[in-house]
RNA sequence: GGCACCGUAGCCCAAUUUGGCAGAGGCGCUCGGCUUAGAACCGAGAUGUUGGGAGUUCGAAUCUCCCCGGUGCUACCA
C-alpha cells in the first residue's frame, strides 16, 4: 500500500474504533472534567445525508477529538427527529407505514455518519419515535399540563440575582372563593384556565392540503412551510402552550449566554416585547344607553371599583403603546373577528359590516399581505366615548388590526400613527395633532411617503417622540414624561392600566396528523358520549400511551385528527369512577421531540425517569451547540423554554439548556460561469451527495475540505476543484512521512530519530500555537491552512525527526483522524492517538533572532531593515536612522517627528 | 419597508477583535522539471483603486459617517 490509499484506511479504522468503542463517554466518576458538545439532530429524509449536515457536525467532531486529547470526559451523542410530515406524507402515496420508511431511512444516515467518522458515542443513540423517547415527551407534557405560571412568585436563581415569575404546580395555584363556592367542577374548570398546556378555541391556520393546522412559525408568506401550500384562517379548539407567560425570562435570560449577539437579536424581536397601557373607552349597554349623564356615571364607579381584570361589555379596552396620544384618538378600530362586532354594528350598518367580515375571513394572509398597501374598512355605525376628554369617536371593523394581539382592538391616533394615518385619510377621519415634533425632526421615508393634504391642509404624520400639544394636563411635557403622567391618571381613575404585550403568541402545540406523539389525556364523555369539557390524565405509570398502528393515512381534508380513525380499544375506555373516557386524538408537533432531547442523551435508557438528576447536575448544560441559524426562533425557543418549565418545577439544575451557540452558514451550490452560487436543490440539479465524494476523495479530504472552505457561519459556495486541493495536500501530508515507492507501508529514509533544528522547532511550535488558538475560536479554515504550512515546510527538509513528525499528526487528527492515526501507527505507535496529549508549545522556541521591520515616511512604506528582536522604541528609530538607505532618502528632509512601534515599524514624518 | 450580516487578486478566502510591510493557505493561470506522452508529482512566477466617497490619525482593508451592491431574517404587533 505505498499510495495514500484511503479507502482501506478509513475502514479499518472506523471498524477500529467500533470495537474498542474508543468513543464512549466516560462515567462521571472519572474524575476528569466534562465537555458536551452537541450537534442538532437531523430529521431523517428519504434523501439521505446533504453536505450541509456533515458541516456542523465536522466542526463538533473537531472540537471534540481536541477536548479528550486535552483530557475532557466528552459527550458527543447523536439521535434522531424522527416524527414527522415527510414520512407520513410518503405512506400516503406508497402505504408504507411511517415507522418502516424512518427505521429504513435511520439505516442510511446512520451509515453516512459512521463513514465519515465522526467520534460519536453510539450507545447513547435515540429516536424520537421510540416509545421509550415519547413516553419520556408526554411526561413532560404531563408536567406543563400540571403547571401554572405564578407572575408574583419571587425568588432567587442559582446566580444570586433576585426574579419574578416562577412556574408552579396547578395545585398550589389559588383558587377564588366565588369558584370554590361553585363547586368542584367550577374549579376544575377554572384551573384547566390555567395551565400551561391548554385548550383553547381560536382561529388557527388550517393547511388543507397537509391536513393539519400549522403554528404562526411554520408559515411563510401565508403559505405552509413544508411544500408551500395555502392556509386558511378556521376556529378550532387546539392545544395551546403558554410560552408569552415566560416571554420576559426567555428575553432576559439570553443576557448571560455566550450565543451570537444576531441570534439573540433575532430571539428578542420575535418575542417582541413591548409597553404600553391597557385602556377603557366606554361604549355603555343596551340597558343603559351611552349619552354624557352614563359616561360620567360610568367614570364614578370606575374610580371607585379600579380597573377591572377583565373588560365588561360597556367598554372598549384597547392596548396601546402610546398612551401619551390618547387626546388626539379620532376614531377606533377592531379586528373582524372580536366578540363585539355585532353588538356594535347597527341596523343601516349590517349587511356592509357582515360582508366586511365575511371576506376577512376568507382572506389568508397572503391576501393581507398582498392587499397590505390598502387599507379597508367599514364603519359599525357606533361610537365610544374617549376617557380622557368625553369625545364620542367612530368604531370601525378593519382587518389591519390583528384579534391576536394585544386585546383585538385599538384606538387609532392618525396624527402618530402611520397606518392610522392612511386609514384617516382614506376615509377622510379628522386627523388631531397632539405630539410636537422635535425642532430637528425630518420626516421618514415612510412618513413623507404617504404625507397628505387633509382639509386642503399638507399634513405629514409624525410617529416618533416629542412633546405633548392639545392634551390639556400633558402640554408640554415629552412623551416619556406624558406616558408616565398619563397612564398614572388612568391607574387613578380606574379606567386604564399600564400593560405589556408581546409579539410572541402562545404556542398552538397540536397537529392532527399521524405520526406524532400523542397526547397523554382523556376527555370525559357524558351519557349521551359527548365530552362534557372535563379532562384527565394519563397515569405516570402507564406511559407511554401507545401510538396506535394504522394502515391508512389518507387525510380526510376535514380538520379532524387522523388519530381519531384508531381502533375503540385505543380510543375509549372506562375508568375506575365509571365515567366514559375518549383519548385526545390530535398529535403533538415535530418540535415536541426536539425540545429536550439533549437531556435524554445524558441518560438515555433510564426506565425510571427522563433523566437521572446527578447525570442531569454532570453533564449539563450543552458547552457547545452546532446548528443551523433556521432553528434560530423556532426550536432554539421552544426548548428553552420547556427547559425553563422543567427548571421551575425541579425537574432540571439550570434555567438554560445550552450555553455557547453557534451557526452554520449554508453550503451553496458549485458556482456557475458567472460566479452565480445557489442554494442546493434537486430541482435545480446541483445537489452534492456526500457518499459521491468519498468514494472519491475519502471521509478525511470530505470533512477537511468542508472546514476548509471558510469560515463556519459563513454562505460558501461548493468546489469540487477546492476538494481536489486539500486531497492533494493529504497526499503530501503522507509522503512527508510514508515511502510511498514501498511495497508496505515503510517510513521514508529522511524520517529519523535525528534531534530536530531549531528552525524546524519554531516552525512546529509556531504550528502548535496556531493550530490550539484556531480551534478554541472555532477558525478551524485557518487552522487548516497552518497545518499546509507547515507541510510545505517540512516537506522541504531532508532530515525529518520523528518528534515533530508526531506531534503534527497529532494536530492533524481532530481534522482528519483517519490518515492521522494510520500515520501514528506508522510512526511506531500501537494504540489509538485519541487519547493523547494535545501538543503544547513553549513560547521560548518561537522568538526569532531578527525581525524585518517597514519604514515608513508619512505613512508609505519606503525601506525595509533587519534588526534583533526585542529592541524598543529608542533603539528602533537608531537602527532606522543607522541604515544607509534610509540615510539616503532622509537627506535634505525635515524630520518632524518619528514614531517607532518596538517589533512593528518606524515611520517618519518628514516634510 | 424594518433589522442583521457581508463586500480584499480571475475564484474560495487570510490580515479587521488589538489601526502599522495588503497576502498565510487553497483553486485557477503562466513557465520550467519529470515523462515516449498525458495525469499525478516537483520547482519557479504573475495577478490589486481592499465596492465608491468623505472624516479621524504620523499612519486606515481595519475606526466613524454617507452612498452603492449582495445575502439572510422579518413583515400592518397598535
Amino acid at each position: 500500500m505505498p499510495r495514500y490509499d484511503f479507502k482501506s484506511i478509513e475502514s479499518r479504522w472506523q471498524q477500529h474504533w467500533e470495537e474498542n468503542a474508543t468513543f464512549k463517554a466516560e462515567d462521571p466518576a472519572c474524575g476528569k472534567d466534562k465537555m458536551y458538545v452537541l450537534d442538532m439532530f437531523p430529521y431523517p429524509s428519504g434523501s439521505g445525508l446533504h453536505v450541509g449536515h456533515p458541516e456542523g457536525y465536522t466542526a463538533t467532531d473537531i472540537v471534540c477529538r481536541h477536548a479528550r486529547m486535552n483530557g475532557k470526559n466528552v459527550l458527543h451523542p447523536m439521535g434522531w427527529d424522527s416524527f414527522g410530515l415527510p414520512a407520513e406524507e410518503h405512506a400516503v402515496k406508497t402505504g408504507t407505514h411511517p415507522r418502516e420508511t424512518t427505521e429504513k431511512n435511520i439505516a442510511t444516515f446512520k451509515r453516512q455518519l459512521k463513514m465519515l467518522g465522526f467520534s460519536y458515542d453510539w450507545t447513547r443513540e435515540l429516536a424520537t419515535t421510540d416509545p421509550e423517547y415519547y413516553r419520556w415527551t408526554q411526561w413532560i407534557f404531563l408536567q406543563l399540563f400540571d403547571t401554572w405560571y405564578d407572575s408574583e412568585h419571587e425568588w432567587t436563581g442559582q446566580d444570586g440575582k433576585q426574579r419574578t415569575g416562577k412556574g408552579r404546580p396547578i395545585s398550589e395555584l389559588p383558587i377564588p372563593a366565588e369558584v370554590t363556592a361553585a363547586g368542584e367542577e367550577a374549579v376544575r374548570r377554572y384551573q384547566d384556565k390555567h395551565r400551561l398546556a391548554y385548550l383553547s378555541e381560536a382561529p388557527v391556520n388550517w393547511c388543507p392540503a397537509l391536513g393539519t393546522v400549522l403554528a404562526n412559525e411554520e408559515i411563510i408568506d401565508g403559505k405552509s412551510e413544508r411544500g408551500s401550500h395555502p392556509v386558511e384562517r378556521v376556529a378550532l379548539k387546539q392545544w395551546m402552550l403558554r410560552i408569552t407567560a415566560y416571554g420576559d425570562r426567555l428575553a432576559n435570560e439570553l443576557e448571560e449566554l455566550d450565543w451570537p449577539e444576531s441570534i439573540k437579536l433575532l430571539q428578542r424581536n420575535w418575542i417582541g416585547r413591548s409597553t404600553g397601557a391597557e385602556v377603557d373607552f366606554y361604549i355603555g349597554d343596551a340597558t343603559v344607553g351611552t349619552g354624557p349623564t352614563e359616561f360620567e356615571g360610568w367614570k364614578t364607579t370606575r374610580s371607585a371599583s379600579g380597573f377591572p381584570a377583565e373588560a365588561g361589555d360597556d367598554v372598549l379596552r384597547v392596548y396601546t403603546t402610546r398612551p401619551d396620544t390618547l387626546y388626539g384618538a379620532t376614531y377606533m378600530v377592531i379586528a373582524p373577528e372580536h366578540r363585539f362586532v355585532d353588538r356594535l354594528t347597527t341596523e343601516d350598518q349590517k349587511a356592509a359590516v357582515a360582508e366586511y367580515c365575511r371576506k376577512a375571513s376568507m382572506k389568508s394572509d397572503l391576501d393581507r399581505t398582498e392587499l397590505a398597501k390598502d387599507k379597508t374598512g367599514v364603519f359599525t355605525g357606533s361610537y365610544a366615548t374617549n376617557p380622557v376628554n368625553g369625545e364620542q369617536i367612530p368604531i370601525w371593523v378593519a382587518d389591519y388590526v390583528l384579534i391576536s394581539y394585544g386585546t383585538g382592538a385599538i384606538m387609532a391616533v392618525p396624527a402618530h400613527d402611520l397606518r392610522d394615518f392612511e386609514f384617516a385619510v382614506k376615509f377622510e377621519i379628522p386627523v388631531i395633532q397632539v405630539v410636537q415634533p422635535p425642532a430637528s425632526w425630518k420626516p421618514s421615508k415612510d412618513e413623507s411617503a404617504i404625507a397628505a393634504s387633509v382639509n386642503g391642509i399638507e399634513i405629514v404624520p409624525f410617529a416618533g417622540h416629542g412633546t405633548a400639544i392639545n392634551s390639556d394636563h400633558l402640554n408640554g411635557k415629552s412623551t416619556a414624561d406624558a406616558k408616565a403622567a398619563i397612564i398614572g391618571v388612568l391607574d387613578e381613575s380606574g379606567i386604564g392600566k399600564s400593560a405589556v404585550n408581546y409579539k410572541l403568541r402562545d404556542w398552538l402545540f397540536s397537529r392532527q396528523r399521524y405520526w406524532g406523539e400523542p397526547f397523554p389525556i382523556w376527555h370525559e364523555l357524558d351519557a349521551d358520549g359527548n365530552p362534557t369539557g372535563l379532562m384527565r390524565t394519563e397515569s405516570i405509570e402507564s406511559l407511554p400511551v401507545p401510538h396506535p398502528h394504522m394502515e391508512d393515512f389518507k387525510p380526510t381534508g376535514t380538520p379532524e385528527p387522523m388519530l381519531a380513525k384508531a381502533t375503540d380499544e385505543w380510543l375509549y375506555k372506562t375508568d375506575t369512577d365509571g365515567v366514559r373516557l375518549k383519548r385526545e386524538t390530535n398529535s403533538m408537533p415535530q418540535w415536541a421531540g426536539s425540545c429536550w432531547y439533549f437531556l435524554r442523551f445524558c441518560d438515555n435508557k433510564n426506565g425510571e425517569a427522563f433523566i437521572d438528576p446527578a447525570l442531569e447536575k454532570y453533564w449539563m448544560p450543552v458547552d457547545l451547540y452546532i446548528g443551523g441559524a433556521e432553528h434560530a426562533v423556532l426550536h432554539l425557543l421552544y426548548s428553552r423554554f420547556w427547559h425553563k418549565v422543567l427548571f421551575d418545577r425541579g425537574h432540571v439544575s439550570m434555567v438554560e439548556p445550552f450555553q455557547k451557540l453557534v451557526n452554520q452558514g449554508m453550503i451553496l451550490g458549485e458556482a456557475d460561469e458567472n460566479g452565480k452560487a445557489e442554494k442546493m436543490s434537486k430541482s435545480r440539479g446541483n445537489v452534492i451527495n456526500p457518499d459521491d465524494v468519498v468514494k472519491e476523495y475519502g471521509a478525511d479530504a470530505l470533512r477537511l475540505y468542508e472546514m476548509f472552505m471558510g469560515p463556519l457561519e459563513q454562505v460558501k459556495p461548493w468546489s469540487m476543484k477546492g476538494v481536489e486541493g486539500v486531497y492533494r495536500f493529504l497526499g503530501r501530508v503522507w509522503r512527508m512521512i510514508i515511502d510511498d515507492r514501498a511495497e508496505e507501508v515503510a517510513l521514508l529514509d529522511s524520517v529519523n530519530e535525528a534531534a530536530a533544528t531549531d528552525e524546524q522547532l519554531r516552525m512546529l511550535h509556531k504550528t502548535i500555537k496556531a493550530v490550539s488558538e484556531d480551534i478554541a475560536k472555532l477558525s478551524l479554515n485557518t487552522a487548516i491552512s497552518r497545518m499546509m504550512e507547515f507541510t510545505n515546510f517540512m516537506s522541504h527538509e531532508t532530515s525529518r525527526p520523528k518528534s515533530v513528525l508526531q506531534d503534527f499528526v497529532l494536530l492533524l487528527s481532530p481534522f482528519a483522524p483517519h490518515i492521522a492515526e494510520e500515520l501514528w501507527h506508522a510512526l511506531g505507535n500501537t494504540s489509538t492517538l485519541a487519547y493523547e496529549a494535545w501538543p503544547k508549545f513553549d513560547e521560548a522556541l518561537l522568538v526569532e533572532d531578527s525581525i524585518e521591520v517597514p519604514i515608513q515616511f508619512n505613512g508609505k512604506l519606503k525601506a525595509k531593515i533587519n534588526v534583533p528582536n526585542g529592541l524598543d522604541a529608542a533603539a528602533m528609530q537608531a537602527a532606522a536612522e543607522a541604515d544607509e538607505n534610509v540615510k539616503k532618502q532622509l537627506e535634505g528632509k525635515t524630520i518632524v517627528k518619528v514614531i517607532a512601534v518596538p517589533g512593528r515599524m518606524v515611520n517618519f514624518v518628514v516634510r
